[in-house]
Parts: structure tokens; C-alpha cells; sequence
DNA sequence: AGGAAAAATGTGCTCGAACACACTAAATTT
DNA sequence: AAATTTAGTGTGTTCGAGCACATTTTTCCT
């Protein structure tokens, strides 16, 4: 039973005092060249570790901790990141962290600039920011960083230097991916990508969802598919839809950028058209449904509740054990089918 | 900053010695009825939580962890588990943890009984076993148990009283994940499954995902599959998979229930028949390299790597934190193409 | 050389839980 | 009533890192 060194057997074996030692680890000077000579012999050969456990007693802060993401009520794709939320909240409850929530309205630009003000107010240790609102978040991250508070972000990409840390996926991949499964299971004839989605802030999303399609597309060369975009929103989408169906006989996929696939399927099952394979993101309940029926033939789920769980657990590891915060994390692209959507649903 | 509360507080407030509160919480006796009231009524309201960390500091015991799995260098599908180890230890190095591997050949029963002799010799407090011998498993869990070895598995399941935890994947529901890429996928005609490997300690798994395989053809009732299993061992595959192919030209689909889908590839790929979609498992270099080729359409994911390292989590969650362990835990059966395979790679 | 300033080093306390041990007060025995 | 057991309670130390402060040693100047 070999026992971890302590700050003080290094100090026995390096012939001083364990403040000494103390001073050449957190480089504080006031060390003559002979300890610090046979300081670092002794380290050198040791592999010392310190106890971070012992450190994190003696620091015994409580770090507080705001998420801002937008209220799950308004869009059902955020209802997961409770659960994340919770998890963490429970996994780290060792710790002394205090993890709260605030939502925004996600259609509401300026609810967003208010809850982030209120936050601001709080001076919490940091925010795991969800930045919709793209010139409206960065805003707020100067604002953050000006009171020292450190910002992570998920879901949403932002380009800042004070962003410290993004949990999310490469969308642009996802498009890839989508297509990939497109050219599985459509037959060969017209594909259609449809942006179903009202919000402005998504534009960016289903844009490099797109190009990350056709991107896949326009590799192949002896390519049999043609590639289309439509853009619903929710006023008329029913006539405009059934419009571009009867106009475009030969569609055989239809790849959907948002989590609304499930009003897209209610459509097309209607029509009682088993031809049209269809790709969407989400694991919504209604999205399920039509994935269990077979209207919908995939999911791409976007683990929006691993999103916040891991931004928190960053934090966590970044204020208890000084770990250093990495850039970005990029989750994985689950490919969901009917046979293993539980397993992503909790 | 309303900060945490500790014995020394509660002890306070209910008016007594932090050694009297201590034996309420350790339920140790010793306190008398006006006390243990006053205590538990601080206690109710307050709501207490110990601080673990403090907890650990005075517990510093080096809790030490074997993990005994197949030689990766035998079978590559084990190589991720490495990676699995490394991270955990990385991860958990904060802690007093030594985690160590050992490895057995795959192919050699008396290699798996030795192997497990000198890690009971070393009596460590926990062991992470791969029970790939059925029999001989159930020895060596037999046996850690009498020396009060904690013993949790990975990878196959194995049914015993004596194991608290077990981190795989449902290989029933596998085999139905697998049919329904088949029927995603593959035209009308004949499937065949393919059982590649000579290890008979493999049957369960190979048989599960049969079963589960056929299940879900079967509840399609307009089914426009038939299905027929194939075995193969490494003698003669070739020929005998090419008699196979010339006997059955309406096969339209392949599901490889192993790691070995590469050697069917390949000989796929020599007939110059793009009409035959195939599944199979694990993200070996060679699989990864046919499904970028599109030989292979999908692969599925068994995350050995995933595996080992929740096996770990979970052991130090119940050594440093005293959690509870969950029997069981099943891990997402991942659905993998050729755009998404890197991530589940590391 | 004497003394002040500066540099180097060591000591001791803190964090919270856990537990051994010392101690007090009540109960029982002689 | 004194002696002894036992129930009940409080005190003090430990774990390892970190840092303030005390102490010792060296340097430098008059």
C-alpha cells in the first residue's frame, strides 16, 4: 500500500520545511538556489501529485452557478436540459455549488437582454449561457467578463475571445449526416431541405445544416439526387406544403433542419405517400411518435440535455480541481431509429 | 453566500458537542433521549449534508481497482477499453485511486482462471471483470466475494447474486436496432445473418442478437423478408460465403452479429454487388475503413471504452462518495455511419 | 565589528468529518 | 456514605494543502 506523497514527505526527502516546498511549487520566490536545487530533485523523481481534496477543504467557497437557456415552455427542445440540470445538481452535491436556472423567452429578444441583466446582478462565479440572440449575447458576455465571471456558452456557437468554453455540435456535420442517411434509404429523384421555423436566431442552424447537406451531395459525383430548399413557417405551411408536394412528384426524401419533423410527417401521412423518406432532429414526444409509426425514418438527436450536464460538469471540474477548461466540445451525432430512441431519452 | 452548514453548526444550534451530533448521524448510541431530540430537530429542518470532501480528506485509504479484460493485441475490439482506463484514471486522479489492468487471452480458459488467481492474490478492493468464460467466471466472482472483493462487470452479462453492477448493452434490442437499419435500407428479398467467430463463448451474444433480430421481423406481419443464418468460422469463410452468395442471388441484406463485418466486406466488394447492404458491429479501423468505402452501411457501436469507464466511475462513486450502485446499466446502442463514426471514436 | 535590512526558512493554524479518549454526572453496588 | 460502574458528553487530534506570521540566516553598509 504505497500512499500518495504529501507536500511533507517532499520536504523530509528534499532536506527542508514543507513551506519551503510550498514556495518552489507556487513559484512564490523567498527560495534559495540550494532548496530549490534539491527541491526539484527530489519532485523531479517523485511524481508528486497534490491532494486535491485536501486543497478544495481549505477553499471551501460555495461557487454559484446561473444556466440562462430559454423557458422549455415555449419550445419543447429545451425540456431535457431540466433533467441535465437536475443531474448535475445531484451528481456534484459534494461539492459546495449552488446551480440555479433562469429562463428567457426564446421569441423575445428583450427578455433575454433582462434576464441577463438580473443575472448580472447576481454576480454569480459563472453562466452557462445558451446565446440565441447573437449580438444581444455578446453583449452580455462583455458584460460577464467585465464583473470576472466566467462564461461558458452551449447549443449555440458564438464567436468571442471571453467565451471560455462551447458544449455543442458541428452542424455542419449534422447536415452531413442527415444526407449520408438521405442516400441510405431515399430512392433515387428529388430530395427537399425544409427550414420549418419562424425564429430569425435559428437561421444560422439550419444554415449550416444545409450546407453540410449539399455539401455531402456535391461530393458525390454520379449524384441521383436533386437538392431543394423550402422554407415553411407555421402560417399556411399545410396549403404550401401540399402545394410543393403535388409540384414535385419525384420527391423522395425530405430533410428537416428543425425539431418540427412531426408536423411535416402529420402532413405526409395524410397523403398516405410511403415513398418519402424523412430526417429530422429531436427527440420530441411527437417526434417519437411518428418515428415509431414510420413516417419518420431517423432522428438526430442533439443532446441538449448532455449539453448543459457537461458545461456544468466543466465548471465543476475547472472551480473544485483547477482542471483547465477546454475550447470546445463537440458531442457526438446520434443517429436515432425506433429501436433506440429510449436510450437517448433518459 | 449563505454557506453550507457543518456538525460544528448543527451542534450549536441544538445546543450540544460535535461529538454528540456526530453519534446521532453514525447512529453510534450513547446520547440520551433529550438530546437525540433536540439534534433531530435541527437536523429536520436544517437540512445537513456532510461534506464529503472533508470526509475523504480523513479517509485518505488508496482504494486499489483491477480491471481484468481480454489481451487487446488478441482482439482488437478491446483496444478501446485502454482508452477507457486512461481516461478514468486521468479523471480520478484527484482521489486515491490505483487502477490497474490485467489481461487474459480470449481464445484460453486456463489463461482467464490464472489471471484471475493473481488478481485475488492481490487483493484489491474492487475488480472490473469482462466475464467472457461463463463457468470460470462465476468461480472468480465466487471467490473475490469470500475476500469481501466488490466485483462489477462489463461487457457480458453474467447472472449472479454476488455482482453489483453490470455496464453493457441490451443485445436483444441490438439485434432489433440492426433489423430495423435492415428494413431502413435493404430492398425487398432475402437477409442473412452472419455469425463470424470461432469463440464459442460468444454464442450468447451472437444468439441474443439473432433473436432480437428476428423479433422484430417477425412483428412485421406484411413482411417482404426472409431470413436465414449463416455460420462461418475463420476455415474456408471465403469460399463457403461466396457458394452462399451464388445460392442465394436475391440476398439483399447482411447483418455481421460480430466485430468481423471487414471480411465480409471484402468479399462483397470483390463481387462488384452494390445491391447487398450490410450491418455489423464495432468501430474497428478496418470496419470504419468499408463503411467510409460504403460496403459497409452502418455499424453499430458496443462502446467498449464507455463501458470500462462508467465501470470505474461507478466504483468510485461508491468508495469516495459512498453512493449506491445501480445493478445494471445499458448502454445506448449507437447507430453508426460514415459521418458520424469519429465521434464515437474518440 | 556592529547593526539594520533583506532573504530564506520554519511553524502553526485553518478547513470539516471522524473517532479516540478524557471527562462529568447519574445510577448502582458494597 | 463511599466506591464503582455506566451512561452521556465534550475535547483534541488527524488527514494535506495553503498561507500568514515568526524565526533564523545571510547580506550589506557604516
Amino acid at each position: 500500500m504505497d500512499k500518495k506523497l504529501t507536500i511533507k514527505d517532499i520536504a523530509q526527502l528534499a532536506g527542508v520545511s514543507k513551506g519551503t516546498v510550498d514556495r518552489v511549487l507556487h513559484k512564490r520566490g523567498k527560495v534559495s538556489q540550494k532548496a530549490l536545487d534539491s527541491i526539484n530533485a527530489v519532485l523531479e523523481q517523485a511524481d508528486y501529485e497534490p491532494n486535491l481534496i485536501a486543497r478544495n477543504l481549505k477553499n471551501n467557497k460555495i461557487y454559484s452557478i446561473c444556466v440562462v437557456l430559454p423557458n422549455p415552455e415555449s419550445d419543447s427542445y429545451w425540456q431535457p436540459c431540466i433533467k441535465g440540470i437536475e443531474q448535475a445538481k445531484k451528481e456534484f452535491k459534494a461539492f459546495n455549488l449552488s446551480i440555479s436556472s433562469y429562463y428567457f423567452d426564446p421569441e423575445d429578444t428583450e427578455s433575454f437582454i433582462a434576464v441577463n441583466k438580473s443575472v448580472l446582478n447576481l454576480a454569480p462565479d459563472a453562466v452557462l449561457l445558451a446565446p440565441l440572440f447573437y449580438k444581444e449575447a455578446l453583449d452580455a458576455v462583455e458584460k460577464y467578463t467585465e464583473q470576472d465571471i466566467l462564461v461558458n456558452t452551449f447549443n449555440n456557437q458564438l464567436e468571442s475571445e471571453e467565451i471560455r468554453n462551447f458544449v455543442g455540435q458541428d452542424l455542419h456535420q449534422s447536415g452531413r449526416v442527415a444526407a449520408k442517411l438521405i442516400h441510405s434509404i431515399a430512392e433515387k429523384g428529388q430530395i427537399a431541405i425544409i427550414h420549418f421555423d419562424e425564429k430569425i436566431k435559428n437561421a444560422v442552424h439550419m444554415q449550416e445544416k444545409e450546407k453540410g447537406f449539399r455539401n455531402y451531395f456535391s461530393q458525390k459525383e454520379n449524384s441521383d439526387y436533386e437538392v431543394t430548399t423550402l422554407k415553411l413557417k407555421r402560417k399556411n405551411y399545410e396549403t404550401k406544403l401540399e402545394d410543393f408536394l403535388k409540384e414535385n412528384p419525384k420527391l423522395t426524401g425530405i430533410f428537416i433542419t428543425t425539431s418540427k419533423a412531426h408536423q411535416i410527417a402529420e402532413i405526409i401521412d395524410k397523403t398516405k405517400n410511403n415513398t418519402i423518406s424523412l430526417i429530422g432532429y429531436d427527440l420530441l414526444d411527437k417526434n417519437i411518435s411518428f418515428l415509431n409509426k414510420g413516417t419518420i425514418d431517423f432522428l438526430i438527436n442533439q443532446n441538449p440535455k448532455q449539453q448543459v450536464y457537461l458545461g456544468l460538469s466543466f465548471l465543476v471540474d475547472h472551480f473544485i480541481f483547477g482542471k483547465e477548461i477546454n475550447p470546445s466540445t463537440l458531442l457526438p451525432i446520434d443517429i436515432v431509429n425506433s429501436e433506440n430512441a429510449s436510450y437517448y431519452m433518459e
